[in-house]
DNA sequence: TTGATATCATTTGCGTGCAAACGATTTTTC
DNA sequence: GAAAAATCGTTTGCACGCAAATGATATCAA
């Protein structure tokens, strides 16, 4: 063996082992593991996606805020937020009201089931998230929420 | 001080200090972290998107695959790898054909133009790849690349 | 005050992602 | 070989998720 002594990649790669496989890089991971979760969760909580829930779990921890305020909390962008909210007025979970001062804003509150379904689901959702890190050790799980915070 | 000694939490929590806060929630931060990488992925590669360059890139790798087959190579159920190869598909980036053999196999392969768009676009998966761990070390990328992988 | 700009929300269009039901074709089992 | 079961693909329906365009209202600046 003479020259190409980097010879250690499986299949193709330049001569400096820049291989490129996809089952390697972040993004599909991080698709796939999303994708478990969400699989995980619809086997805990059958009536009720995840965005749902997530939106129903800020209100109640914030009180009542505009859709657009609440879309920022939960991570979704003023169309998505919208539909979210939309169905989740359609089950009589939340209450639409127009902002006194402000007639843009349109507000968003809890409804009495909505906080009932809140407090009832809190427990499955924790289950969710165990069963989710399930194949870590505390510790690791402790690692991942950490790294994956620095790139969310 | 005598009980309750476990007052640690910010807000409410059970004696216990079993407080459910969304943000720390695994699947939270998963579902934002793929936001943010599909976002830098868009940014690089507009015309086409992460489903879509995974099922070139496997198909790369694999050579000619059914249908439902390259579906399972990149995680996607047949009613989604359907959509994303009809499209490629309108686009002349893969050619379909029915197996001699088995009638039901729909068999999909890279035309010259998927070929050398996957060649042309890896390297820009690879800086996608880089600017989405860029928040952390080589070390930490490492390490959440191997969690998130127990975890998918 | 008015005119420009910003903010809040809505709508449309497109692309995943999955469940469920279906038809067509194998493969298995008896 | 015929019935039963499995596999492959398609279709429909629903729910995100985002870009872009739009309308209504508020705020800022001249």
């Amino acid at each position: 063996m003479s020259r190409d002594e980097n010879n250690v990649t499986l299949d193709d790669a330049g001569p400096d082992g820049n291989a490129y496989r996809l089952q390697e890089q972040i993004g599909f991971i991080l698709r796939k593991a999303h994708q478990r979760h969400v699989a995980i969760f619809a086997a805990h909580i059958g009536d009720l996606t995840p965005p749902q829930f997530a939106a129903l779990a800020r209100l109640r921890d914030v009180g009542e805020t505009s859709q657009n305020q609440l879309g920022a909390l939960v991570a979704m962008d003023a169309a998505t937020i919208k539909g979210v909210i939309d169905r989740l007025k359609a089950r009589g979970l939340v209450t639409l009201s127009r902002h006194a001062g402000d007639r843009r804003r349109l507000m968003v509150g809890l409804t009495p089931q909505g906080r009932e379904a809140v407090e009832r689901l809190v427990p499955l959702a924790k289950t969710i998230t165990a069963e989710t890190l399930a194949p870590l050790t505390a510790r690791e799980a402790e690692t991942l929420a950490r790294l994956l915070g620095k790139i969310a």
